[in-house]
DNA sequence: TGTACATCAGTGAACGCGCGTTCACTGATGTAC
DNA sequence: TGTACATCAGTGAACGCGCGTTCACTGATGTAC
């Protein structure tokens, strides 16, 4: 997985310049969760990682470059999530390991939410860079899903109705909401806890055709 | 619910002066379908509006409340979608009632994608006139369908550990996802049909805790 | 170990564009008599 | 019905700021001998 990096010029940079590279990306991650979306600037981001504005054109060719960078780790984040799907939930005793995965999602949501934001909204308006990323990285998951739920209707615990690539988008969707909102869902009186027993149960649920257990 | 208009100045304004703004709502809505989110300019905003950009700060402040008033308006249409959830779905027969709804959603979610985005998004950066609109919206539809849940678990058909809230901000968000990627999910074999029935079926078993009948 | 040179990495300062916003103004519409 | 005036509505042109981006440069590190 590991990638030799180039200067925008093509030259192939050193452990320093990585280092400098690095620290324009975190810099990047740090103002998007406290500045926000719509106001990104290179010139902000240099000035938070320490380095002239100049700098930060030497490692890319412009603030989406650097953005779809920073789409490429999240994605890579995404792929032992994938693998915990692996393994379908086809008995009662699996919940277990579908709470287990909701627990990761949300350390995985946590990390790069406001990138993926910025991802589906690229996406959204239609530039083609970042669309192709995210599908890349929605298949991951959304395959595991669908392919869970194709099987579960073979066994008959699920309707055929339900269409199951349309039914992992909105499994996914949904966590990814409420994971969003966590805080001000919260505030309205459910637990952390609460919360995320309660995406495990919709998934469970919906994706293995299995109800949940009576107590979480 | 008439509201009487005002300039920025503090004047009522008449038919004429009326019109103008509505000119500008509405090119504001045409900028942010064809041009996003990311880069609406109050200067093309008034280009779009055949307007000269002075004329702009006659009725908004600025572009936030041009964009706040867009909110008003799509929350408002998202009345008589609550309306329909007023009568629970409480046996197999609501499945129509519950897949009407979803039609009625899609139209909803068709007319306003773009300024709930939007308006999402400045509430997740901590903006409180959007938090606050969106809340507003949010509770009409959130707070009925977690009624519904409460009484499913009163009924004994959903278990105790699904937290009615979050259920349904999840719902919420699973339906808002899958109309927002519609087309995407379409390219992948899945009919606007397929795709309505589905989030259907899913609100219908998850809100209700019945299942859905085996044909849509 | 020291020195000269090559290459790598980072920068200060500036240019130029485009956008938000305002001001003093013009044109359109309504009203009194 | 016409005219004078008041009010409503809309605008052209400009100012100024801030951001993206570049260029010629300086400083840091590595390497040969």
């Amino acid at each position: 997985m590991s990638v030799t990096l180039t200067a925008t010029d093509g030259r192939i940079i050193g452990e320093r310049a990585a280092a400098t590279r690095r620290r324009l990306l975190d810099a990047t991650v740090k103002l998007l969760n406290t500045e926000g979306v719509l106001d990104l600037k290179v010139v902000d981001i240099t000035r938070e990682a320490g380095a002239a504005p100049a700098t930060f054109y030497q490692y890319f060719a412009d603030l989406d470059s650097a953005i779809l960078a920073l789409v490429d780790d999240a994605t890579e984040d995404e792929r032992p999530l994938a693998a915990m799907l692996d393994a379908p939930w086809t008995t009662a005793a699996d919940w277990v390991r579908c709470r287990e995965f909701v627990d990761a999602y949300g350390v995985y949501w946590n990390d790069h939410q406001r990138v993926i934001t910025l991802r589906n909204l690229r996406a959204d308006e239609g530039d083609a860079s970042f669309r192709g990323a995210r599908v890349r990285a929605d298949l991951l998951i959304i395959r595991k899903m669908a392919d869970m739920v194709r099987a579960s209707q073979e066994a008959g615990r699920l309707p055929g109705l339900l269409d199951p690539f349309a039914t992992a988008a909105g499994m996914r969707a949904m966590a990814d909401r409420l994971f969003q909102h966590e805080a001000s869902i919260r505030l309205r009186g459910t637990t952390r806890e609460g919360l995320r027993t309660t995406i495990a149960a919709i998934l469970f649920h919906t994706l293995s055709g299995i109800a949940p257990p009576v107590s979480g």
